[in-house]
DNA sequence: TCAGCCAAAAATGAATGCAAATCTGAGGGG
DNA sequence: CCCCTCAGATTTGCATTCATTTTTGGCTGA
């Protein structure tokens, strides 16, 4: 059936996998032999160009310095300016009449709807996954939980966020739908440019709260309880939204509405 | 069709900004809508281009014939390009490593994803709507309700269909979240793209339930029973999902021809 | 007749060129 | 003293050009 066919193909995800490469290359990449995922400049820098912008290394609202972001990957402007267009409209810059491109300035607002957004994603992934999930996964996610409950007795934090992310990502996967895991990566990686974790480490009790709400997050799974599921990952994602912000009303001036130190 | 009207654009310059002091006082910059009333080919060619494609002017499948285009916009290929590249990170276009861009073929499987997600969006919008809707945006609703069931006893498919995006809409607004606005509406756009509306003329069984959900679903906003209300819109985007398929399985015409040139 | 191969033609991807706009900063006038 | 003006340097936006790659068409040979 044609229709079967066309359909396997489709495996594209702007998903910011590829790992940060700091090389120079003035001339040539190191072309893989026969690895057909490969090619265009302006992939590679696009992906490149979105990790250098979520990882901070420039400030919020600085200007995105065309002219020597060039000469730093070694390209000229045509694929760069491709790959800013596309930031522009994944939302992590923005393009400015004649005035070039600026990293985008996240407000504590913007922050708020970001998390809303994302635990939607979270509730939907988990609706789904009730209904697609196999045992084996499920399987995967209950010694993932059972791994951070040791973390937590541990106070392992490390450990601890490793398998958070890891079991979050899990029931995206479970999911099993394309256009869901493409959006919430890209959600993921706008938070993450806000250098957002809410990080229990100042909270105690929000720590051991997440911790119960994964038990809840764990049984409605195990029960294929589809809207109990959605509605306890959206809470969650708000309490979590919710120990974020109290963290930043604790300890501003990160992120967020830091000075712009232009170059 | 004038195809060079991009002096048009800018008819009166105003004020040049008094003094832009540059991004050294961070204290409060008002993202004024300033840049929207300017600029560039390039945005000007993605929204044309974006929506050419939308329409359904291309074939799914078919190449995106850029020279054609260029002469037809009147502009160069760089610009062109620049928007392709960002249709392509909307998931409209493939981009084939130098074999150029593609419409996206939109299969089953897909539709049935993008649906899921949109009712993952709008269940999140209602929630949100819960929280912070105003009396006064309520009683619009309301109001187009009962538009909406007048036009459903009077079988105005066209006065239905409106009232019912209306209503759908003013939801996602009431949420007051721009990132999920924007997703919601470039997920609308995936799947008017595929000419997709559950169309009720062919199901009555199918309208009649629909009005019944509408009615849950005012009953929970009235209510402000954001849980609720989230898990009614969900489930009513899954039952419009399984009447497009059911439809769809009774007349399968994908993107050849226009069966439902609904509004 | 038809499969295979090679050269021309066209298209793609990226670099460079150029006009217009913006930014810089020095000088003049109120 | 501060604000305004304006010429030069820089940057931006788009067009054009160049180097590969793919596709097309024709030819050879079985």
């Amino acid at each position: 059936m044609t229709l079967a066919d066309r359909e396997s193909e489709g495996a594209d995800s702007p998903i910011p996998l590829p790992a940060a490469l700091s090389d120079r290359a003035p001339a040539r990449l190191p072309a893989k032999p026969r690895e057909n995922l490969v090619h265009s400049l302006h992939d590679e820098v696009l992906a490149r160009l979105r990790d250098f912008i979520v990882e901070g290394n420039l400030a919020p609202g600085a200007r995105v310095p065309e002219r020597l972001l060039c000469e730093r990957f070694g390209i000229s402007r045509t694929p760069l300016r491709e790959a800013l267009k596309v930031l522009a409209s994944e939302g992590l810059i923005d393009l400015l009449p004649n005035r070039g491109a600026r990293v985008r300035r996240i407000g504590e607002r913007e922050i708020v709807e970001l998390f809303d957004v994302m635990g939607g994603l979270e509730a939907l992934a988990g609706r789904l996954a009730c209904e697609r999930i196999s045992e084996e996964a499920y399987a995967e996610i209950e010694r993932l939980h059972h791994d951070m409950y040791g973390h937590y007795l541990r106070r392992d934090l490390h450990g601890y966020f490793a398998c958070n992310q890891a079991i979050h990502d899990r029931i995206v996967q479970a999911a099993d739908n394309a256009p869901l895991s493409a959006t919430y990566a890209s959600f993921a990686g706008r938070l993450r440019r806000a250098r957002y974790s809410a990080n229990l480490d100042a909270n105690r009790d929000r720590w051991g709260e997440a911790m119960r709400e994964h038990e809840e997050i764990l049984d409605a799974l195990r029960r294929r309880a589809g809207a109990e599921l959605s509605d306890i990952l959206f809470r969650h994602l708000r309490n979590k939204r919710k120990a974020a912000a109290d963290r930043e009303a604790a300890a501003p001036a990160l992120g967020g509405v830091g000075t712009a130190e232009d170059a």
